[in-house]
DNA sequence: AGCACGCCGACT
DNA sequence: GTCGGCGTGCTC
């Protein structure tokens, strides 16, 4: 007889068998009720397993099901074990993921809400009565009658209404029933969604479609690799998408397209209930960010194959699809699919695993391929397919680099923050009523407050940075905790009072702007000018409307946006990000101008680029400046082979921490001792170092790079070391699989 | 002696 | 997580 292996709901990791009672389906992936202790539990079973020998003890059946089928496809269960033992975390973590709360909990139901139908139309007599002896109630017979599908929900009959349904359901002649509502994420004021009908494509798009469609009918193996769109910005990728989703419809198979952050969901829900206006309610939402009735709502519509398109984040990789045909993962290079808790996946990883799993078709999209997702093409793993022109014919965006050693010369003692050849083109636009964007990777006024007399600078008290000053709300901010502190009249420290700020952030770029162009309505787009709801919507609505002239943000705006108006790019200071300890800084500086760069010239108008910098000879910003993605992906390559950097190995990091100082870097220092006894053979054992950024939230951070050609190799062996390794309170140790950050 | 409290291991 | 066993130590 086999027994159900169950994995326990709770943080202990529990796995227990239990005997199956007769006449319960139990599979692996259902939801059950099991006796633990004295008491019911909820768990998860993982597996039917035939029970071997004597336990000494006989199994204890489990109570029941809490949901009749499986609700983790066997498909998803296996990634959740891949992802378990690739990234070293408990499988009671994944299966967190995989099942979120508002779905395993299970007091969760559908909303329903109380609606009134009428069946037949009364009768002219029974009418007439009733219009005498209570009109009320023949108001609402006749408001039903005209109603579409001859319904109306309880509450919209207006106050008072319940007594008169009341009586005319006694009199049968209206039924009131529950009818379950859906709760739409994405309703909440978005105007109304126009058709569209596909756009013929150009040569190279219907190349690239030729190519998905392929690898969709192909019924396995060498045509169904990983495809990776290589599409300069503005080229078209969406509509190759939109094309690729309907025939995947069309071959009753379902569609799952992954966004990097939840603030680009929207527009990619509206394209995509545009192209499916007649099926729009087949197209579900999946984000952290839903409330838990949404979540519960989308899940099930999702599962019941009532959704058949899920646009979501990260977490969207989840989504529990019947028959998927079609995985589209958009941006696949950016460093927003890892996710940043346990359980440390990446999104994008686990969209090529699923893929595989469910033998369904994957396109990774980007105008700027990760590295590990283009040497996978050099190796024939993935499929390489380009566009390498705009969908419009218009040509890439001309880029001018400018060299600010140069114009510091010229504005003697200033700040160098504006150059001449920018201030120029940005008033040549507002003559010809062109649009510009200028993009500054750092939010606030100024970077620091410093002493001149003493050098003193103001630092976060939690964090080992300096203060940054925020001239909205008068204060000092540290950017990573959040800590706030009053702007000090004089030097803490000497009590100078010609304490001054140094450097500039996004703010200050907005004052000098209004001040340099008087005439322009110029706008800001960054963490702290988003903070209410809705205000990054209303402001990009204005900026399509062309009601503002000159929009300045951080990296919010670097991505996704289109709008043809916009002729004139500035990137203020592009240096920002090239100097950080990182094997990955020039990947990340050359993606981030590619993409800013691609937010000019989207239209009929012709597009310019001035990129600002103090270096501007490093290779990033040269090859960024050609839109040579090869040539810049081959001498990176390079580098990283030398060097045995991502993609030649893993990278995986460790990380110690505590308020303690010595207590993080001892705990650290003795996980080092014990990972470099019995190392296999490929993995390499960087030192035990201080973190770039020693001291976070109030946490000393200690840290060891592991590299491996071999991941599972290498997290194997540090789960052994990890294991049988006691922690020291107050220490948290924390392994990181192909880590992207090394801050 | 009787009981409150906290630690720790087991839970199929 | 949560229960219960057990040891410690305080109070009646």
């Amino acid at each position: 007889m086999p027994a159900a292996r169950v994995l326990i709901d709770g943080p202990s990791e529990l796995v227990f068998d239990y005997a199956i009672p007769d006449g319960l389906n139990v599979q692996p992936g259902c939801r059950v009720r099991i006796p633990l202790r004295n008491k019911l539990s909820q768990g998860t079973v993982l597996d039917l397993v035939e029970q071997q020998g004597d336990l000494g003890f006989s199994l204890r059946p489990l109570h029941s099901l809490s949901d009749p089928e499986p609700l983790i496809t066997p498909n998803l269960l296996k990634a959740g074990r891949w992802i378990a033992g690739y990234y070293g975390c408990s499988i009671e973590s994944v299966i967190r993921a995989l099942l979120p709360e508002a779905v395993r909990t299970e007091d969760n139901s559908a909303k329903v809400r109380k609606t009134v139908v009428l069946d037949s139309e009364p009768s002219p007599e029974i009418l007439a009565k009733l219009q005498k002896r209570a009109p009320k109630q023949a108001a609402i017979l006749s408001l039903l009658a005209y109603a579409p599908e001859k319904k109306m929900a309880l509450a919209d009959l207006g106050d008072g209404a319940s007594a008169s349904v009341k009586s005319l359901a006694k009199q049968e002649l209206v039924r009131l029933i529950d009818e379950e509502v859906r709760r739409d994420p994405e309703a909440d004021g978005i105007e109304e969604i126009l058709p569209d009908s596909p756009l013929p494509l150009n040569d190279e798009q219907e190349a690239a479609l030729k190519v998905v469609l392929a690898s969709l009918h192909s019924p396995s193996s060498e045509l169904k690799s990983p495809i990776l769109l290589h599409g300069v910005t503005g080229s078209g990728k969406t509509e190759v998408y939109l094309q690729a989703a309907r025939a995947t419809l069309d071959l009753g198979k379902t569609v799952l397209v992954l966004v990097p952050e939840i603030s680009l969901t929207p527009q990619t829900v509206r394209r995509f209930r545009a192209r499916f206006a007649g099926i729009q309610e087949q197209v579900a939402v999946l984000h952290s960010n839903l409330s838990q009735g949404e979540r519960f709502d989308e899940w099930h519509r999702i599962r019941k194959g009532i959704a058949r398109i899920v646009i979501g984040a990260r977490s969207a990789v989840f989504a529990p699809l019947p028959d998927l045909g079609l995985i589209l993962v958009d941006e696949e290079h950016e460093n927003t699919y890892k996710q940043d808790q346990i359980p440390r996946y990446h999104g994008r990883d686990v969209a090529v695993l699923r893929a595989s799993l469910e033998g369904c078709a994957i396109v990774l999209g980007s105008a700027t391929p990760s590295l590990e997702s283009f040497q996978n093409t050099l190796d024939g793993k993935y499929q390489l397919v380009r566009l390498a022109k705009r969908a419009d014919g218009q040509s890439l965006p001309l880029i001018r680099v400018l060299d600010m050693r140069l114009e510091k010369q010229k504005q003697k003692g200033g700040m160098a923050i504006l150059s001449d050849r920018l201030r120029v083109a940005l008033e040549q636009r507002l003559v010809k009523n062109e649009q510009s964007i200028l993009f500054l990777n750092r939010r606030g006024f100024a970077r620091s407050l410093q002493c001149p007399s003493c050098g003193h600078v103001c630092m976060c008290p939690h964090c080992s940075v300096s203060l940054t000053y925020h001239r909205d709300d008068e204060r000092l901010m540290c950017h990573i905790c959040g800590h706030q502190a009053v702007v000090p009249r004089k030097c803490p420290e000497c009590r100078d009072p010609a304490i001054a700020l140094q450097g500039y952030g996004t703010q200050k770029v907005e004052e000098i702007l209004a001040k340099v162009l008087p005439n322009a309505k110029i706008a800001r787009i960054d963490a702290d000018a988003m903070r209410k709801k809705h205000a990054l919507r209303d402001l990009l609505n204005a900026f399509q409307a062309r009601k503002i002239d000159v929009l300045i943000g951080t990296q919010m705006i670097a991505k996704g946006l289109h709008f043809p108006n916009v002729t004139l790019v500035g990137i203020l200071n592009a240096d920002i990000g090239l100097h950080v300890p990182d094997f990955r800084a020039g990947e990340r500086v050359f993606q981030l101008l590619t993409q800013v760069a691609g937010r000019a010239g989207r239209g009929e108008l012709e597009g310019e680029v001035i990129v600002q910098t103090f270096t501007p000879h490093s290779p990033s910003i040269q090859f960024a400046r050609h839109h040579d993605f090869d040539g810049f992906a081959e001498q990176e390559l390079e580098f990283r082979r030398q060097f045995g950097f991502p993609p030649f190995a893993h990278c995986a990091v460790l990380t110690s921490r505590s308020t303690h100082e010595r207590r993080a870097e001892f705990t650290l220092q003795t996980l080092h001792r014990r990972l470099t006894e019995d190392t296999p053979p490929e993995i390499v054992i960087g030192e035990p170092l201080p973190s770039p950024l020693v001291k976070t939230h109030g946490q000393f951070r200690f840290q060891l790079m592991l590299r491996s050609p071999k991941a599972r190799v290498l997290t194997r062996h540090v789960q052994q070391v990890l294991q049988k390794t006691p922690l020291p309170e107050d220490v948290t140790v924390v392994f990181d699989m192909d880590a992207w950050s090394f801050t």
